[in-house]
DNA sequence: CTATAATGTGACTGCCCAGTCATATGACTG
DNA sequence: CAGTCATATGACTGGGCAGTCACATTATAG
């Protein structure tokens, strides 16, 4: 953890000296990664950077589970309309705030796309930990998705588990490179996206998702012009 | 590309220059990847490696390329049964080849993920069209399926190409991870994985891609105990 | 104001790096 | 044998790095 000097820094300068690691660690491995170039950015003195975390590895750390804990934030922070909804419905929901959050904080994403995906400096459990979660909590909706009839129960679970946890974390990534969206623009909110195309494509990935998943028998839920079997309202 | 020097080396030297370069590639960062580590691993001199490549810009590209090709190769010299089969049974017999590639050769996988997904150290055209051409296969093949009628034509075609590259892509990474096999034991061929139950795994992501994408009143080829659509042999 | 504690500083250490180059070794030619 | 060319070598250069430390500055307390 941080020593308590850098809680105790001016909020503006403990964001300022934040933002450029993010920055750093985003694009660079942990190797790579260079605190001489973080402190010459965010214009403090070497020394006082070790006033402020233990070590490199303490900022990565910290960064990390920055990371995590700013994701949970804002997904409580936008709650479902209803807990008991569809899980397709929910799947839905969860993909767009996940969205507005990659694309409003892309750089934190990377930090936890390298931590997870692409290098665990320290072998780590932390980072288990927290994947593991991540893991868990889709598995345990898409358990209830059994429970609710949403999702086909000869579906084998760890490939679902697999399928939609991957597409919603790669979803992203995909997006701004297809969209050609600099990150720096995203994070000061520079950046210009179609919303409209951007939840079409997250139609089409949930259809897709409610397609394989849901069982034979199903409501066509999502060509709602086609034959299905709801009453009439 | 490298010099002649180096195609003119023994067999055996070269092979061990490339098999490092490889390792190095494989677990860091372009700039984190060492010459010093690898010539010393290598037992060869400073001076000598820079009589084989330019640079270390020259042995990257290389072994990018090479990752490339030797995928390519790999594929041609296991070419499908039938090039006219149903799409899902090609995807199947794609995914099996590209899993007994990325197993044999789980470094060189790495390689070309950190050069696609990860990390682009020199802006570079290559990677995209790498990159390019492999999204243009995937969906070439998923056009065929749609002619075929074996892919629903109402699905958004983009999102297809996504959802088959990426867990294509991911399911190699994902398999030894879960299975927590040895890079190097899967190299040198030591690696006891149960085929068995990854070839159950495969069947599990083919049947999901199918639920997916081929048009609703279709013939469950998956579940040939229920009731089909076919007239009885 | 003074004394003490907390925070800020940047020159410095030892290390590793990519790339160079003068020199050495070997291989082939006449 | 001598001469020429290709290849091998490792000490060396200049630069970046993480982390340290003696000292300077600022805040706090008595």
């Amino acid at each position: 953890m941080p020593k308590s000097t850098f809680f105790n820094l001016p909020e503006e300068k403990r964001n300022l000296i934040l933002e450029v690691a993010i920055d750093e660690f985003a694009g660079k491995d942990y190797d790579s990664a260079s605190i001489s170039q973080i402190v010459a950015r965010a214009g403090i003195a070497k020394g006082s950077f070790y006033q402020y975390f233990e070590d490199k590895r303490d900022l990565y750390f910290y960064l990390v589970e920055l990371a995590a804990e700013e994701k949970k934030r804002f997904l409580a922070r936008h709650p479902p309309p209803d807990p008991e909804m569809d899980l397709f419905d929910y799947l839905r929901w969860l993909l767009r705030i996940g969205m507005t959050f990659e694309l409003s904080q892309p750089k934190l994403g990377w930090v936890a796309f390298r931590a997870i995906y692409v290098e665990r400096p320290f072998g780590d459990d932390v980072l288990d930990h927290v994947q593991r979660r991540a893991l868990d909590y889709y598995r345990s909706l898409l358990q209830m998705g059994v429970d609710q009839g949403s999702v086909d129960p000869e579906i084998d679970m760890d490939m679902a588990v697999f399928i939609v946890s991957r597409l919603f974390a790669e979803y992203g990534r995909h997006l701004i490179e297809r969209e050609q969206l600099s990150l720096d623009d995203l994070e000061r909110g520079n950046a210009a996206y179609r919303d409209l195309d951007i939840t079409d494509m997250e139609e089409h990935l949930i259809s897709f998702l409610e397609r394989g998943l849901r069982p034979y028998p199903r409501t066509n839920r999502l060509r709602p012009d086609a034959p299905g079997q709801e009453p009439a309202p």
